[in-house]
DNA sequence: ACCTGTGAATAGTTTCACAGCT
DNA sequence: AGCTGTGAAACTATTCACAGGT
């Protein structure tokens, strides 16, 4: 099992994951390549590749299983292990990630969550631990921490997000409008800017609405 | 100006907007591939080819006049309108982004909030005026709001989206772990559900941890 | 009849290389 | 010296087509 996988196909291999989650607990038990590829907005063709490179499960004939299949993708793309996630900065979109049920399920707990004002930390009420911001690296380090959720203000992003890489986080959620220079590679970001999010959008309605424009979807 | 631009271009370009917004805030006159393109983790041909898909810009010589390019990103790609926005579902996430000031300044207006609960549309404190559910279509229509944001309980969530879809919402920012089917294709989604990120960022990170099992970036 | 698996063909994207400008 | 612009080459990913199974 030595080939290079696409980097799209792992991608959507991670959403068939989760939708193969969904299908599981409504209790259905097969599925098929068009079905996914319907629900996922790609065509059944490529859903079968993506599942192909990952291969030779014995699903033949008429669709696959779905546990097994959603099985077979954890294996094969080390999703099993479970992950500490922090979050960094606790205003309105950082305590509503903290306090959000949702992950422990899905093996991602939230262990600590960040913040530079004193008096927030104090007045907060949540099950999470909470720490002052000077804290980061060192309960990031102990607590074993790799995955981190940035809700800072722009301005202190790169200060923050370094602290975080310094305690050995390796993936970051960045809410903030802030690009993240990234000085090792082995850190993975995935920016949530509403604004930029919106561009795109922008972008994409304006394509579609000047049809003679340029052809693209 | 009939030239197909590729969607990865697209993409890039939006953020390359962005950037420069940012750099041309802070003063800076002038800015190099390079420079774009490591800020933005591509590599520096890439970007000159992606300026180059909306072309012809008598940039030549010494880098790129930030504010000449940006206006130009934005004039071909048609990011000068202005678009309304909504939120519905004005739980933690949501009010959260209702509450965000940094929109307006970017073209976009939020103008509506909906959710289902009267009381919390009693209770809540905003500047934006809020609505019931059962009134999103018309006031969708009336307001001519084309991008929405939705952050509603996962059950609510393809409800809810179609009636956004109805009054004439063309784009939407999914944070609701729910995949929204889309029945008409001149509707773009995009999903921000936070676990699926996870999952894509552990991925990510087992990759380049077993470096011996597959060699994707 | 409808499904998967998979090599081959096609389409799309990125990288290269170098001409031309400042 | 360092930059952009751009055609061509290299590479990557998607789509096709059909064999084989249920």
């Amino acid at each position: 099992m030595n080939k290079k996988i696409p980097v799209p196909a792992i991608t959507r291999l991670c959403k068939v994951y989760k939708l193969l989650g969904d299908l599981y607990l409504s209790g259905r038990k097969r599925v098929s390549s068009s079905e996914i590829g319907g629900l996922l907005g790609s065509g059944a063709h490529n859903i079968r590749k993506d599942i192909n490179y990952i291969g030779e499960i014995g699903n033949t004939g008429s669709g696959y299983g779905v546990s097994v299949l959603k099985e077979h993708i954890c294996r094969e793309l080390n999703l099993k292990k479970p992950r500490n996630v922090c979050v960094a900065g606790l205003g309105r979109i950082g305590s509503a990630v903290l306090e959000y049920k949702g992950f422990k399920k899905k093996g991602y707990s939230i262990v600590a969550g960040f913040d530079s004002d004193v008096n927030r930390l104090d007045t907060i009420r949540t099950s999470v631990q909470v720490f002052p911001a000077h804290e980061i690296t060192d309960v990031v380090r102990n607590k074993k921490i790799e995955l981190a959720v940035l809700a800072v203000p722009a301005e202190a992003a790169n200060d923050i997000a370094q602290r975080l890489i310094n305690g050995g986080v390796k993936g970051i959620v960045n809410f903030t409008p802030a690009i993240i220079i990234k000085k090792r590679d082995n850190v993975h970001i995935i920016n949530m800017d509403l604004v930029t999010e919106f561009t795109l959008l922008s972008a994409r309605i304006s394509i579609d609405e000047s049809g003679n424009w340029c052809g693209v979807l």
